[in-house]
DNA sequence: AAGATACGTCAATATGGCTGTCCCATCTTC
DNA sequence: GAAGATGGGACAGCCATATTGACGTATCTT
């Protein structure tokens, strides 16, 4: 019996495809937002804490620990940046005095939603040119690129939609 | 007249998914490989170089600066390590003389084909789980992504596909 | 011959990661 | 109430990857 011919054989281009696109998009994208961060001496680190810490409020650092992956200190040190520029605010944790709740300040709210409009009006282009069809699929494969372990995380996020 | 609801409000959600979906997928794909980079000592701007090389053999510097969107100076660094490892090789340019031509050697061929490896496993496994007609709708999000200079260039490590 | 281009290189600097270790406050469990 | 686990902070030192600006040399174009 001849076996089926291999997938992983067949999809070399489509592979290759995908990540040049990938490595082309994510990459532009993120270059979108530098201006407005140099504005306040900031990096894309920066924007990724800030970033998630909108999405989440009263987020604690070991979610957001596990959400950038990173370690302990390198996150020590954007927070530390972000809150001497008074971007972002902590509370001590009402039901486990040990945590430490992170918040945007007013003038951080306003800041990341700066730096997101530059996010929104590259993806909203992209995908009103790629259409809501295409969207789906986007998000599909993506979802599909995400360790197991993590889409639960990732999923969290699109709990508490406006 | 009520103007029609504006689409950069209504997206909003959509747009976070995106951002969100984008990070997480392109971060943990480039992950993938970390572990067969530092074998050799290498790191995630070394491959880079070795896959747009093994893309498109022949290539010049100064068409790699612009894929990469680096400068020169870090370029030079990268490409000066992938020497040494005996990765990839340069010949003059027979037309313009001034022109490095970038070369991977075979052992660059084998160590860029194993690197590659874990690049397709992870996203096979994501297209097939996504369906084709999800991988079409990846593709064409992201080439919105990508600023209209630079799709061209993109578009050409399309042609010499296998 | 003059100027532009392709590439290399020097020096200095910034950013954002890492490891390992140790500490304190607080919660949980026995 | 003591022991241990957990959440968070901090020290020191290191590495990878990027930046700017200036300058040099070979080669191509006009």
């Amino acid at each position: 019996m001849t076996p089926a011919a291999s997938p992983l054989f067949l999809r070399e281009h489509e592979v290759r495809r995908g990540v040049e696109l990938l490595f082309f998009g994510y990459t532009r994208l993120t270059r979108s937002i530098d201006e407005g961060l140099a504005e306040h001496g900031l990096g894309r680190a920066h924007h990724r804490a800030l970033y998630f810490i909108a999405r989440q409020p009263d987020l604690t650092i070991s979610e957001l620990l596990k959400m950038l992956a990173i370690t302990k200190q390198s996150l020590g040190r954007v927070l530390t940046d972000l809150g001497e520029r008074g971007l972002v605010e902590t509370r001590t944790g009402a039901i486990d005095r040990r945590q430490k709740l992170l918040r945007l300040t007013e003038e951080g709210k306003a800041f990341e939603a700066q730096l997101f409009d530059a996010l929104r009006s590259s993806l909203s282009a992209a995908y009103a040119a790629a259409g809501q069809e295409s969207v789906t699929g986007f998000w599909r494969v993506l979802e599909g690129l995400i360790p197991p372990d993590d889409r639960a995380m990732v999923a969290a996020l699109q709990k508490d939609i406006l």
